[in-house]
RNA sequence: GGGCGGUUAGCUCAGUUGGUUAGAGCGUCUGCUUGACGUGCAGAAGGUCAGAGGUUCGAAUCCUCUACCGCCCACCA
C-alpha cells in the first residue's frame, strides 16, 4: 500500500479500529507466564456524550493498557456505563418537561418512568459506546458491564443486606442533606458551599440577644447554647426559658453549655436548631434535647412553625422579620456573605433536615482486615498507609486522610426512583409505600421474601453504592450471580475472571472524585472481597481551557469538545493533547494551538515513514548484529536506541507518561529525523544493505513506543511499510546491549556538533545557504569517525572542499572549537570585526567557566564531601576547558 | 479557620537522589526550501528559577518566613 500525501484519520480510524477488534487483540491473552494487567473503565454516565475528561482518561487508560499488552501481560480493559441515579433521572424528567409534561413522576408513575428512563440510558449507552470506539480505546467489548444490569442489581442486594446483617447499614431519623427541588437526600459529598449575600440577625430571645442569618428556624429551637466558662451567661445554664413569639408559637429552650460554642463569635450565645442543623443536631443528642421540625420536605414551613405554617421558607423568614421589628425584638440586622450549602445536581440550596434514613456505619468495628476487628474507617485508612494501594500524585494521600477523618455516616437512601430499589421488605396492617413506618415486620436480602404483603422500601440507592463495587461486580460471573441459590462468596469462588483479573491494577480517573468514588470503592472491596480493590491510583487532573478556566458551553470560544477535535484532526491528535508534558494530578491547559502542535507529530512521522519506505524499497533487510552494523552513523542511531528505550520505559513504570511521549517526541524528530534521516542521505550510505536495515529496524521501534499514544496513524504506518500482522499485538522493544557502541556513538556526537558548528559560521557570516564552502577539520579525536562520516559532513555542512587532517595548520577564516574538534570556514571576505568579537565573547566565556571549577578544585570543603565521580568530571571538565582557552 | 498544590524564557510547562554552562514545545527574529514533511530545515535572541533568610564545599532543587495564585475540607452564630 502507498502513502498518501498526508494521513487522512477521517477515511481509516473506524477501520483500524474494526481490525483490532476482529483480531482479538482487546481480550486478554491466554497465559504468558506474566502476571495480568487489569483495568477496570471508569464507567461514563449513561446520560448523555463524552467530554473531555472522558478523553484524558481513556487515553491514559487505553494507552497503560496497550503498553501492557505489547509487553506480553494478559491485559484487560473492563468496559462499561454507569446508570448515575439522580443525573440521569433529572435529565429525562427535565426532558419530559420541555416536551410540555408538568409532572412526569405524577403523571407517568414509577414504573412507567423508569422504563422511560431506561429506554433513554438504552441510547446514551449506545451513544457512549461509540464514541469510546473514537478515542481509539481498546477495551474488552465482550466483557462490557452496566451499574443497572441484573446481575450487578444482585451483587448489589447482597452486599447491602450483608452489611446490614453486620451491623454496618442501619436506618434512623438524622439530619440529612435535603434538596426540596429534586425532593431526595443527597449525601454529603454531593453538597458545595457558596457564599452569597445575606443578612444576620440579632434578635431578642427570653433573656439572651441571638445572632443567626435564618431568622425562621428559630421558631424550632429547643435551647440556648454558652460556652462552659462565658461568665456573661454562668448563671443562666440548666435553666428553661419560654420564649413567646410575637405572633406566636411560644419555644421553651433550655440553656445548655457546650465546648463547641465560641464565645467571641456574635452574642456568644447560640439558638441551637437541632432539626435544621448538623451542628446543632449534635448539640441537641449529646444534651438530650428535643427537635422541632419547623421547615418541611417541600420546603414550606410545618404546623410547627404557627402562623406562618405552609409559607414558604423566604416568605416566613420577611414575615418572622417584620413581626420581631414591630415587637421590638430586633436588636440589629447587618449585611455578611453567608456561606450557603447547595446541591451540586440542582445547584439550589439544600435544607438540613431531620429524616428516617439508610446509613452506612464508618466508626463501628464489625469489618474483618487481616485478623483484626476494625471500622470501615480504619481499613479505607490503612490500606493506603500501609501502601497496598498507592496514590498518584502521592499527596493525595493527605487529602484522603484529611477526608476519612471527617467522615461521617453515609447516607445512602434516595427518594428518586431510578437507581437500585433498598433491597428491604415490609409488612403489616398499614404498610404502604407511602407508609413504611407502619411495617410490623421487615426482611432484608437479596431477593423478595417468599409470602404475601411484602412492600419493598420505596427508596433507592445512592449511585456510588453500586459503583462503589465496580472492580469486582464487573469480574463476577452473571450467570452465576443470578444464581439465587449461591451466595455472595460462592458467587465470587465461582467467577473465573474474578480469580483471575482482580484485584485490578491501575484505578485511573480524575482527582475530583477521590472521594466520591475510589474512597468507596476502597470501603466496599475491602469490605465485601476481603481484598483492595487497585494497586495503583492514577489521578488524572482536569482539563482547562487555555486560560486556565473550566470549559463551559457559556464560552464557546474556549470550550473544546472531544468529538469537533477527532473530526477536524483524528483522535490520534487529541490523544497526544491530553497526555502529552502531563502528569498525574495536574491540571492540562488545552488550547487549539496544543492540538495543532500534536497534529504536527503526527504529520511528521507520516512523512518519516514514507521516506523510509522510499529508501528501503527493494532491499533486503539484514539481521542485526554486532558484526552485520559496521558504519558509525548506524552504530550511533542503535546506541542512541538502546539509550532511549531505556529511558522510555524507566518513564512508563514511573507513571511519567506524558515525560515518555515528550522524550519519544524529542528523540524522534531530532535524533532520527533531522540528524540520521538528513546524514543517509548520502548515497554511499544510503544504499547499504545495512543502512536500510537499521533505518527500518529503529522506525519499527518508535512506532511500537508511539502506539500506545497514537494508535491509529502508527497501525496505518504499520500497514503501509507491509510489517507482520498488527502493531497492537507486536512486542514492546526492549534494548539490546549486544548492539551499542559508546566510543563511536561519542565520535559521531562529535561529527554532529561539527556540522551545527559549520552551519553556526555560515549563519554568522551571512554566507548564503546554497554555496559551497571550504571546510578545514581537525579531529582531536575519533579522528577514524570523522574521516569515515566525510561524505556525510560534506553534505550537511555543504562543502566545496573539505580537508580532515590532525596536523595544527594555521587557518584564516572563521574558527570554531570544540573538545573533539577544530572547524574552520575558510573565507574569502571574512568579517573579521564580527569574528573577534564572537571569539572575545567565546573566551570570556570559557575563562568565566574555568575560573569557577578551578575554584571549586581548590576547595578542601568541594574535594572531601563531594563523590569522586563529581570530582573527576569536575576535573575533566577543567581540563577540556583550559584546552579550548588555549585554542581560542 | 484547617489542609494541599503552584510561582522557572512572551505563553504552556520539564527539571530525577542538591553536582559542570537551567531545558522543551509554541511564539519571536534571520535566512533558506536542499531527494519525506498541509510545510520543513538551519541559525539566533530570550531566564538575577516569586521575595527574604538559613543549611551546605555547592541550592531552581533541602529548611524557615513572606507575598501572590489555584484547589480541597469545615463553617447557614
Amino acid at each position: 500500500m502507498a502513502f498518501s500525501q498526508y494521513f487522512e484519520h477521517h477515511e481509516v480510524e473506524s477501520e483500524i479500529y474494526r481490525r483490532w477488534d476482529k483480531s482479538g487483540a482487546f481480550q486478554p491473552s491466554q497465559d504468558t507466564g506474566k502476571a495480568p494487567f487489569t483495568i477496570s473503565m471508569p464507567p461514563p454516565n449513561a446520560t448523555g456524550t463524552l467530554h473531555l475528561g472522558h478523553a484524558i482518561g481513556m487515553t491514559v487508560e487505553d494507552l497503560m493498557i496497550r503498553w501492557k499488552r505489547m509487553q506480553g501481560h494478559p491485559a484487560l480493559w473492563v468496559p462499561g456505563t454507569d446508570h448515575a441515579a439522580i443525573a440521569t433521572e433529572s435529565v429525562v424528567i427535565r426532558n419530559l418537561q420541555s416536551e410540555g409534561m408538568d409532572d412526569p413522576r405524577h403523571q407517568l408513575g414509577r414504573e412507567e418512568l423508569v422504563a422511560r428512563i431506561a429506554a433513554f440510558t438504552e441510547d446514551s449507552r449506545s451513544t457512549i459506546r461509540s464514541q469510546i470506539r473514537a478515542l481509539g480505546a481498546s477495551c474488552d467489548w465482550t466483557r462490557e458491564r452496566y451499574t443497572m444490569e441484573p446481575a450487578l442489581n444482585r451483587v448489589v442486594n447482597s452486599v447491602f443486606s450483608r452489611m446490614f446483617r453486620d451491623g454496618l447499614i442501619y436506618r434512623a431519623p438524622r439530619i440529612v442533606n435535603w434538596d426540596p427541588h429534586l425532593r431526595t437526600t443527597v449525601s454529603d459529598d454531593e453538597i458545595y458551599y457558596s457564599d452569597r449575600e445575606a443578612k444576620f440577625y440579632t434578635l431578642r430571645y427570653g433573656p439572651f440577644l441571638v445572632g443567626t442569618s435564618r431568622p425562621e428556624t428559630k421558631l424550632g429551637d429547643t435551647a440556648v447554647a454558652v460556652h462552659p466558662e462565658d461568665e456573661r451567661y454562668r448563671e443562666h445554664i440548666g435553666k428553661t426559658y419560654e420564649v413567646p413569639w410575637p405572633k406566636g408559637p411560644t419555644i421553651t429552650v433550655k440553656v445548655v453549655a457546650d465546648e463547641h460554642v465560641d464565645p467571641e463569635y456574635g452574642t456568644g450565645a447560640l439558638g441551637v436548631t437541632p432539626a435544621h442543623s448538623h451542628a446543632d443536631f449534635e448539640i441537641a443528642q449529646k444534651h438530650n434535647l428535643p427537635l422541632i421540625q419547623v421547615i418541611g420536605e417541600d420546603g414550606r414551613m410545618t404546623e410547627a412553625a404557627g402562623p406562618y405554617a405552609g409559607k414558604e421558607v423566604e416568605e416566613a423568614r420577611e414575615a418572622f422579620v417584620a413581626d420581631l421589628e414591630a415587637a421590638g425584638l430586633m436588636e440589629k440586622i447587618e449585611s455578611y456573605a453567608q456561606p450557603v450549602s447547595l446541591c451540586y445536581r440542582s445547584k439550589l440550596p439544600i435544607e438540613p433536615l431531620p429524616k428516617n434514613q439508610w446509613f452506612i456505619d464508618v466508626n463501628k468495628p464489625a469489618v474483618q482486615w487481616e485478623g483484626r476487628n476494625m471500622t470501615l474507617k480504619q481499613v479505607m485508612y490503612e490500606v493506603v498507609d500501609s501502601g497496598k494501594i498507592r496514590l498518584l500524585p502521592e499527596h493525595e494521600v493527605k487529602t484522603y486522610n484529611h477526608w476519612i477523618e471527617n467522615l461521617r455516616d453515609w447516607c445512602i437512601s434516595r427518594q428518586i426512583w431510578w437507581g437500585h430499589r433498598v433491597p428491604v421488605w415490609y409488612r403489616g396492617n398499614a404498610v404502604s409505600e407511602d407508609n413504611i413506618e407502619a411495617a410490623e415486620e421487615m426482611y432484608v436480602g437479596h431477593r423478595r421474601p417468599d409470602g404475601e404483603g411484602w412492600v419493598q422500601d420505596p427508596d433507592t440507592l445512592d449511585t456510588w453504592f453500586s459503583s462503589a463495587l465496580w472492580t469486582f461486580s464487573t469480574l463476577l460471573d452473571s450467570e452465576k450471580a443470578l444464581d439465587d441459590d449461591l451466595d455472595l462468596d460462592e458467587i465470587i469462588a465461582r467467577s473465573p475472571d474474578f480469580e483471575r483479573f482482580h484485584p485490578t491494577s491501575v484505578m485511573e480517573t480524575g482527582y475530583d472524585i477521590l472521594f466520591f468514588w475510589v474512597a468507596r470503592m476502597i470501603l466496599m472491596t475491602t469490605y465485601t472481597v476481603k481484598d483492595i480493590p487497585f494497586s495503583t491510583v492514577y489521578l488524572h487532573g482536569l482539563v482547562l481551557d487555555k486560560d486556565g478556566e473550566k470549559m463551559s458551553k457559556s464560552k464557546p470560544e474556549t470550550s473544546i469538545d472531544p468529538l469537533e477535535v477527532i473530526e477536524e484532526y483524528g483522535a490520534d491528535a487529541l490523544r497526544l493533547s491530553l497526555v502529552l508534558g502531563n502528569s498525574a494530578g495536574s491540571d492540562l491547559k488545552l488550547g487549539q494551538e496544543r492540538i495543532v502542535a500534536c497534529k504536527r507529530l503526527l504529520n511528521k512521522i507520516w512523512n518519516a515513514a514514507k521516506l523510509v519506505e522510499m529508501s528501503s524499497e527493494g532491499k533486503k533487510r539484514l539481521e542485526l548484529t554486532p558484526a552485520s552494523v559496521v558504519h558509525p552513523l548506524n552504530r550511533w542511531m542503535l546506541t542512541r536506541r538502546n539509550v532511549l528505550l531505556e529511558r522510555i520505559n524507566r518513564r512508563m513504570e514511573a507513571f511519567a507518561f506524558g515525560d515518555a511521549a515528550e522524550q519519544i517526541r524529542s528523540a524522534f524528530w531530532g535524533e532520527f529525523c533531522d540528524f540520521y534521516l538528513e546524514a543517509i542521505k548520502v548515497d554511499e550510505v544510503a544504499e547499504s544493505p545495512e543502512t536500510a536495515s537499521v533505518l527500518s529496524n529503529v522506525l519499527d521501534d518508535f512506532l511500537k513506543l508511539l502506539h500506545p499514544f497514537l494508535p491509529f496513524l502508527t497501525e496505518q504506518v504499520w500497514s503501509n511499510l507491509g510489517r507482520e500482522g498488527l502493531l497492537i499485538s507486536a512486542d514492546w522493544p526492549e534494548p539490546d546491549e549486544s548492539l551499542s557502541w559508546k566510543d563511536e556513538s561519542e565520535g559521531v556526537d562529535a561529527v554532529s556538533r561539527a556540522v551545527a558548528a559549520v552551519r553556526s559560521l555560515r549563519a554568522e557570516q551571512n554566507i548564503d545557504p546554497g554555496a559551497y564552502v571550504n571546510v578545514r577539520l581537525q579531529p582531536r579525536r575519533h579522528a577514524e569517525v570523522f574521516e569515515t562520516c566525510r561524505p556525510i559532513l560534506e553534505r550537511l555542512m555543504r562543502t566545496e572542499e573539505l580537508v580532515i587532517s590532525e596536523s595544527e595548520e594555521e587557518t584564516k577564516g572563521s574558527l570554531a572549537v570544540d573538545e573533539a574538534f577544530r572547524a574552520a570556514l575558510t573565507l574569502s571576505a571574512a568579517d573579521l570585526q564580527a569574528e573577534r568579537e564572537r571569539f572575545e565573547k567565546q573566551l570570556e566565556g570559557a575563562q568565566k567557566r574555568l575560573a569557577s571549577l578551578e575554584s571549586r578544585l581548590k576547595n578542601e570543603g568541594f574535594l572531601n564531601n563531594a563523590p569522586k565521580e563529581t570530582i573527576e568530571s569536575t576535573r575533566q571538565s577543567a581540563q577540556k576547558t583550559k584546552s579550548t582557552i588555549q585554542d581560542i
